[in-house]
DNA sequence: AAGCCTATCATTAGTTC
DNA sequence: GGAACTAATGATAGGCT
């Protein structure tokens, strides 16, 4: 880690500078900061959930048409039935299929053993069928939108029963019809 | 300040420590860190909005009953039509009237001058019409359930619109609806 | 409980490969 | 274009008021 010999304090790089809170010019530039700063996001929000048994749903435009979301526990009960609507799918093959790679390889891995932790004191605590699970959306999907659509959806749904379910119901009558919007979707790519 | 006087160098705290992501015990403790990190989370949130021009909204469940919400941009719609419901209220006053307390004095302070910097550029480029807004829900609030509700519903509409627009045509007919529903809210405490 | 403080940890802007 | 690195900025746990 010495190099530049002589007494010269050579530093590599000029570390993080700060910068003014505008938009980002240079599209790429812009590009990197969004995958980096989403990421974060994401991370923050991951350990809000485990640190206060809280549950958080995170919508983010991208700068193109996609949308990448950040969901936690309930969530699973959309891809649930949007996987019952193809059947030769399983739960387990869930988080590959919408491609979890981001967020795991960032978030994911050190998180995993508390993760583990809490399932498995659900399923002593309750019953086995609450497993919990992370998703978000990946950069170049083209059916996590819709995806990401009936979670948040399916996430206010609960909320709307939790104060408000005589207001909203002339909306949302009938939850399951979401569902079956996401098997039309899930048909179209099987994958 | 100085305390314990010779020479002993003490340190006045031990600044932060690393903690280990898993539930909080303590609830007071759990109490605390769900405020600080629920802030952080929208002012980075805040960040990445301003720096990529992104949308984003964010629902985290409160330990309580209650939700907080991060909404940008395009929400000020549906506080518009929730304000026009009452005839003694103007868009200024929006941000006192939903209490932005905490996110304003944690956030808004010094994002401030790059937010109406931004607000100027786009009265300029189009119209006066779209303000920028922000909004978070507050701990003991009890209508901000409802309003991040109409606000994520809003948000999801414009989702929805973007790709599916013919498959949740069957339930966000009426839009305006949900204005008067916040409506009936906002009458029972004028404040 | 709500704020301040601050040492320390975490994030990330700029850079290099 | 992305992965790795570095160092400066930013976030925050714990303590105090």
């Amino acid at each position: 880690m010495v190099m530049s010999s002589e007494g010269e304090k050579k530093k590599k790089t000029q570390g993080k500078k700060k910068i003014e809170i505008k938009k980002i010019e240079s599209l790429s530039n812009r590009r990197v900061t969004f995958s980096k700063r989403r990421l974060g996001l994401f991370k923050k929000a991951s350990e809000l959930c485990l640190l206060c048994e809280t549950e958080i749903a995170i919508i983010v435009q991208s700068l193109g048409k996609h949308v990448h979301s950040f969901g936690h526990n309930s969530t699973d009960a959309v891809i649930d039935r949007y996987l019952g609507g193809g059947d030769d799918h399983e739960r387990d093959a869930v988080a590959p299929a919408v491609n979890t790679k981001e967020l795991y390889q960032h978030c994911y891995s050190h998180v995993l053993k508390e993760l583990e932790l809490e399932k498995k004191r659900r399923d002593v605590a309750e019953e086995g069928g609450d497993v919990f699970w992370w998703n978000q959306g990946v950069e170049e999907m083209e059916l996590d939108e819709m995806e990401q659509f009936a979670m948040a959806l399916d996430e206010l749904s609960k909320k709307a029963d939790l104060r408000a379910n005589d207001l909203m119901s002339s909306y949302l009558q009938q939850p399951l019809a979401v569902a079956s919007a996401q098997n039309q979707m899930g048909n179209n790519l099987d994958h």
